[in-house]
DNA sequence: TAGATGCATAGG
DNA sequence: CTATGCATCTAG
């Protein structure tokens, strides 16, 4: 019996008897399983295996060095191989990539490529029917026209065929229960539209012209490289990129676009099918079950060459991806932030570069890390300066509130009053911005002082008067708003203080009573559906005046559109969010961009306090570069080495944490460290302010919810904690530069 | 991560 | 005695 032992341990014994499989719990590390004879497995091939007492489907994976192994009486053997592509390589690297980068265990990531199950089924045949019997006894109209469909002698999908006959599937039902038609199994799905490179071809202005030359180059070129396209709004960035995508095409691999909303994918699907003759898949949490596995399979086949998708979709084994177009790639919504962690954005480049091709960032307000990337010469930039179609960017000007003050109770200054009564006057359309859902975003007692604050979190309930309630818009607690106030008990004594879009609209209504009007806010009843109907109306003219939140300022052409008023420019700034500036120069050139798509004069207000502040500046002078200098500069300045003062590094506690080695690494690296106290395994550093310092943290804590409280309570435990302590967070050091 | 296990508590 | 909740452990 030993020697057979011996014999079985020996090196000899083929090396594909065992091999490491990455199972999709949270373990870091491959378990070896035993193949059975007579199967054979490599890297990448998909199986399922027995995990304690269940049995989950894992990836065969590469052999590792000092890869630990258990002993041989322990070793189960693989289940059952699947019968789908094996992933190939660059997946496999971007998955241990991915793993190590955010300190998430390998099979959580794992877990990622594979999220749709059903892929690696068979797709259930259709029953189809072919008509094989005799006509049965009782031969009724509805019967009758049900053969006539069937001369052709053709099989037909049952509900197909009753749709041709103008019959319910009963009666076909009804035929198969005679013998008269037998089933039949048809192949299931449609095969995967194929893109045409040449079917759809838009002139190009020179600008378009001379950056899609250099983008197709590049991909035809193939070989990482990532391309930043920096384009003012209005500038069809979209056509650009799409010659880079059918560059791809034509070179028989495969290309994924994402995009930060799936908002905007519907829009996008059909300029795409415009351009190429046929629609791209659709990879996102509203794509049904049966789509995606469609679409994973066919990913993975290399039957699909074109995938529009949310963050998610980078996940997709694709067989030979050739290019990725990550499009408004300053979004935040590229983050993940539940879960597994990353920034979608970051991690294209990744893949580009493992899977050596081509990554197109594209923006019309590029992130500044982005931005110092291509300053740096990592990236290249290509310059889109002008509008399509002889367009010009609307002229912004300032309505200083310092100036005049507003009546109270008034949010819409006189000026900007006028100019949207022009340009209805007009027959044009305007937009009212303010960045702020609700009616008022504070409720306090006239009586008392009594503010309405959430219990969860700390801060105000903002006021919802059309829904009757006041809400968090942090955790989402709901109440309803009370008649009297809950702490003096004094009746009609409570306030709304400062203006929510309800608000605005409220005071709109007042001023422009004959406009058609309509209020855009992502908490109104209706969902995407109704969202993109009403989108749809505004572009066909059907409303004289928008009054809308960030809804607006994304995606969507809004031709006759001509005023944008701003009602509160300096809203994002007051944060102590190290980005403010940076978000607040985006979302606001992204919504003064909305106005003049399609030539003409148009004109955007920002109301400020602040006319002065270098966003509005930027702004007002259409000068980007102005903010971007200025921007990268401050930003240095703020958040990179020496520090004024490394206040803590902290740490994870749990030793069996992988991150552990990392961390210590990491506090080790960077003295003088106060303290050193172990969290988990995101990485996250976070400046304080303590009065006019800022004192820098490096902070590596399971997930960035965690943060705020932790850092907190080890404040206070330093006796820190008072006098107003602001914390800033950000969830990912690398998007800082 | 998910399921199994062990222990404490509540309820009939 | 069972039901339920919570913390802890473990998988090849």
């Amino acid at each position: 019996m030993a020697q057979t032992d011996l014999l079985f341990d020996s090196p000899a014994a083929s090396p594909r008897d065992v091999v490491p499989v990455v199972v999709p719990v949270a373990l870091d590390h491959a378990y070896s399983y035993r193949v059975p004879r007579g199967v054979t497995v490599q890297p990448g091939t998909i199986v399922q295996v027995p995990l304690g007492t269940r049995e989950v489907t894992g990836v065969v994976w590469d052999d590792e060095p000092g890869g630990e192994t258990v002993g041989h009486n322990r070793l189960k053997p693989i289940a059952a191989v699947h019968d789908a592509p094996p992933l190939g390589e660059t997946i496999r690297r971007f998955v241990d990539w991915v793993s190590r980068y955010y300190m998430m265990p390998r099979g959580m990531v794992l877990r990622m490529v594979l999220r749709s199950p059903e892929a690696l089924e068979p797709e259930a045949p259709i029953r189809g029917v072919r008509l094989v019997g005799a006509p049965p006894e009782r031969l009724t109209p509805a019967r009758r026209r049900v053969l006539e469909a069937l001369v052709d002698g053709l099989a037909w999908s049952r509900l197909g065929l009753a749709a041709q006959a103008g019959v319910s599937v009963s009666v076909v039902d009804g035929l198969i229960d005679c013998g008269t038609l037998e089933t039949v199994e048809l192949r299931a799905g449609r095969p995967a539209d194929i893109p045409e490179p040449d079917y759809g071809r838009l002139a190009l202005t020179d600008d378009q012209q001379a950056a899609a030359e250099d983008l197709t180059a590049t991909v035809a070129e193939g070989g990482f490289k990532v391309v930043l396209i920096d384009g003012v709004t209005g500038s069809g960035k979209t056509e650009v990129y799409f010659e880079a995508i059918a560059a791809a095409v034509k070179a028989g691999r495969q290309a994924l676009v994402l995009l930060p909303e799936i908002a905007l994918t519907a829009e996008f699907t059909d300029r795409f099918a415009a351009r190429f003759g046929a629609k791209p898949e659709e990879w996102h949490s509203d794509v049904s079950a049966k789509a995606r596995a469609r679409t994973w399979r066919g990913v993975a086949t290399g039957e699909v060459r074109c995938v529009i998708g949310a963050r998610s979709a980078l996940f997709l084994p694709f067989r030979d991806l050739g290019l990725i177009v990550v499009d408004e790639e300053h979004d935040g919504a590229y983050k993940q932030d539940e879960g597994v962690v990353y920034h979608a954005r970051d991690m294209a480049v990744v893949r580009g570069r493992l899977g050596g091709f081509p990554v197109v960032l594209a923006s019309a307000t590029p992130s500044i890390e982005s931005r110092v990337n291509a300053d740096q010469g990592r990236y290249r930039r290509l310059v889109l300066p002008s509008r399509v179609g002889g367009a010009r960017l609307p002229e912004i000007s300032a309505i200083d509130l310092r100036q005049k003050t507003l009546p109270r109770g008034r949010a819409i200054a006189p000026r900007l009053q006028t100019a949207i009564d022009e340009a209805i006057g007009r027959g044009e359309q305007a937009l009212l911005f303010l960045n702020r859902r609700g009616y008022a975003p504070l409720t306090l007692c006239r009586s008392c002082g009594h503010r309405f604050e959430c219990p969860n979190c700390s801060t105000w309930l903002v006021e919802h008067r059309f829904r009757g309630v006041l809400a968090c818009h942090h955790c989402g607690h709901t109440e309803r708003r009370p008649d009297a106030c809950p702490s003096c008990g004094d009746l009609d004594s409570l306030t709304a203080c400062g203006p929510g879009v309800e608000r605005v609209a409220e005071e709109a209504a007042a001023l422009f009573p004959e406009a058609r009007r309509l209020v855009l806010s992502s908490d109104m009843p209706g969902g995407t559906k109704r969202l993109k109907d009403e989108l749809g109306a505004i572009a066909k003219g059907e409303f004289d005046l928008v009054i809308g939140t960030q809804l607006v300022a994304k995606g969507h052409n809004f031709p006759k559109m001509t005023v944008v008023g701003v009602v509160d420019a300096d809203l994002g700034l007051a944060h102590g969010d190290p980005r403010a500036a940076e978000k607040t120069f985006q979302l606001l050139q992204q919504v003064t961009g909305r106005a003049g798509r399609a030539g003409g004069e148009a004109r955007g207000f920002l109301q400020t306090h602040a006319p002065d502040h270098p966003v509005m500046k930027a702004i007002i002078a259409g000068d980007r570069e102005r903010f971007y200098t200025a921007e990268i500069d401050e930003r240095r300045r703020a958040f990179m080495p020496p520090f004024s003062r490394l206040a803590a590094v902290i740490v994870s506690a749990d030793e069996r944490e992988p991150a552990l080695a990392a961390a210590r690494d990491l506090a080790g690296a960077i003295p003088p460290a106060d303290a050193i106290r172990v969290l988990g395994p995101a990485e996250a550093p976070i400046a304080v302010m303590r009065g006019r310092h800022r004192l820098r943290f490096l902070v590596i804590a399971p997930r960035q919810a965690d943060l705020q409280g932790y850092l907190a309570q080890w404040l206070q435990g330093r006796r820190w904690g008072k006098g107003g302590i602001k914390i800033q967070v950000d969830i990912d050091p690398q998007s800082f530069l």
